[in-house]
DNA sequence: CTTGCCGGGAA
DNA sequence: TTCCCGGCAAG
């Protein structure tokens, strides 16, 4: 009897205990919950500080718009084949060193990536277009910091249109006061839409299918930064029955010319005919994603085939893949190890290659897109890579390299949806009481579903 | 708020 | 495996 009674008591005082306890993280509901969880786990180096740490030592200036750029940089040191321990230093005094001397390959820090791609010639003329436009808004003495190297024409003006892109949105590397001089024509934050559109255009397809071809960068930050305002600016094809919308003009173009004007694939010659079988369109990047979350509910890397959902997919996959890369190179040179994993595990990749479409506006229906030649669907992907760094400005969150290269985000609750409803019966703790606690079945006991009053 | 019980940890 | 409990979510 006692027994009873001073376990009863201890029930209920350990009850009320918790209850008091209770009280208090109410209302908190999961959020702690989980957050907690991924950092227990290691996987959420939620802390800005940390993060944006490995970056900042990296760069002379703490300036958040230099993410869409500083990975033009990055990959330099890498061709250069500067053991990894030394890039950030290396790169630190690049950037602050305009021209260095001696035959460096690569004398200017902010060379641009650009390696052997086949430079179509479109392309060329493209960003040919885009450094005048930029030349035009900034200071002509930035062009100027670019250092006169004998280099192949084609590389040169990739010089200057890198310099200027440098001082347009991330100025302040280090040569930026003392050389800039021209308040008059201040450089468009990268935020602003004409830089944006201007960056998806030309400057996206120079870089981010790069990205693609080496994606040793699109690993690491697995969680996407939130992005504000995610309105980004797709090409769609006009053409009749084809609504393919890829992320940049280029691609939109090589797709008609070469899909629709039935011009070689893979043929530079442009008569700009092109242009008027594609439009500009908007497309709420938020929507997509968040399709996308609900859609992919396990890790990629124990996921099987997935039920093909391109169009969220891809949104997703992407961005934190690109995010990764600006710091990735310098704050974790072997992050090419970890990368590998990722390729293999995840599919993201694979799921990748019918994605090209559609906004969350019932878009085009998936089977479009086999109308288009697969190698336009990169564009996609590299585009919505591209995404990340226009985003943050702030620090974001980032997560250690390991952990990157294994899942996007934490198993989710996978089947959070199968708890079984509440029953209406009695359970044993309502018809017995606390007090006769050891009359319950076994699973009131351990807080488990009852098994006396089943439903 | 109370109650049922899932998910997961400890013994 | 058994037992326990934090905490979520329905009511």
């Amino acid at each position: 009897m006692d027994g009873g009674n001073a376990a009863a008591e201890k029930e209920k005082k350990k009850e009320e205990e918790v209850k008091g306890e209770r009280t208090s993280p109410r209302g908190s509901g999961r959020v702690p919950h989980d957050a907690e969880k991924v950092s227990a786990t290691g996987l959420g180096d939620h802390r800005d500080g940390g993060s944006s740490g490995t970056l900042k030592r990296a760069s002379p200036t703490h300036c958040p718009a230099a993410n869409g750029f500083v990975h033009l940089d990055l990959r330099n040191p890498g061709r250069q084949a500067e053991p990894a321990n030394n890039n950030i230093n290396f790169r630190a005094a690049q950037w602050r060193i305009a021209a260095p001397p001696g035959r460096q390959p690569l004398p200017s820090s902010h060379i641009p990536v650009p390696r052997h791609r086949n430079p179509s010639g479109h392309a060329d003329k493209e960003v040919m277009a885009a450094t005048v436009l930029t030349s035009l808004s900034t200071s002509p003495l930035v062009l100027n910091t670019s250092p006169a190297v004998p280099e192949p024409a084609s590389r040169a003006w990739k010089e200057v249109l890198s310099a200027s892109y440098s001082s347009s949105t991330s100025g302040n590397w280090s040569w930026d006061a003392s050389d800039q001089s021209v308040p008059s024509t201040p450089s468009p934050p990268l935020s602003n839409n004409v830089s944006k559109n201007f960056l998806l255009s030309s400057r996206g397809d120079d870089v981010i299918e790069d990205a693609a071809e080496s994606p040793h960068f699109m690993f690491e930050d697995p969680i996407p930064r939130k992005r504000k305002n995610s309105m980004k600016v797709m090409f769609k094809c006009l053409w009749k029955n084809c609504e393919l919308v890829l992320s940049t003009s280029l691609g939109i173009q090589r797709h008609v010319r070469s899909a629709h004007l039935g011009r070689g694939s893979d043929s530079d010659y442009s008569d700009g005919e092109e242009d008027f079988y594609y439009t500009e369109i908007e497309v709420n990047m938020d929507s997509l994603t968040e399709g996308l979350s609900s859609l992919t509910p396990t890790s990629p890397t124990t996921s099987g085939p997935q039920p093909v959902f391109p169009q969220p997919h891809t949104s997703n996959a992407y961005p934190h893949a690109a995010n990764a890369y600006p710091h990735a190179a310098n704050a974790y040179p072997q992050a090419a190890n970890a990368y590998p994993q990722a390729a293999n595990g995840s599919n993201a990749v694979p799921h990748s290659q019918n994605i090209a479409v559609a906004g969350p506006h019932g878009g085009p229906s998936p089977t479009l897109l086999s109308q288009s030649a697969p190698s336009m669907l990169y564009h996609i992907h590299t585009d919505h890579a591209y995404q990340g760094p226009q985003g943050r400005t702030t620090g974001e969150r980032r997560q250690p390299a390991a952990a990157a290269s294994t899942s996007v985000t934490p198993p989710p609750k996978s089947n959070s949806g199968t708890r079984k409803p509440r029953g209406d019966a009695k359970k044993c703790r309502k018809v017995y009481g606390m007090e006769k606690r050891d009359m319950w079945c076994t699973a009131c006991r351990w807080k488990k579903a009852c098994q006396r009053f089943t439903d």
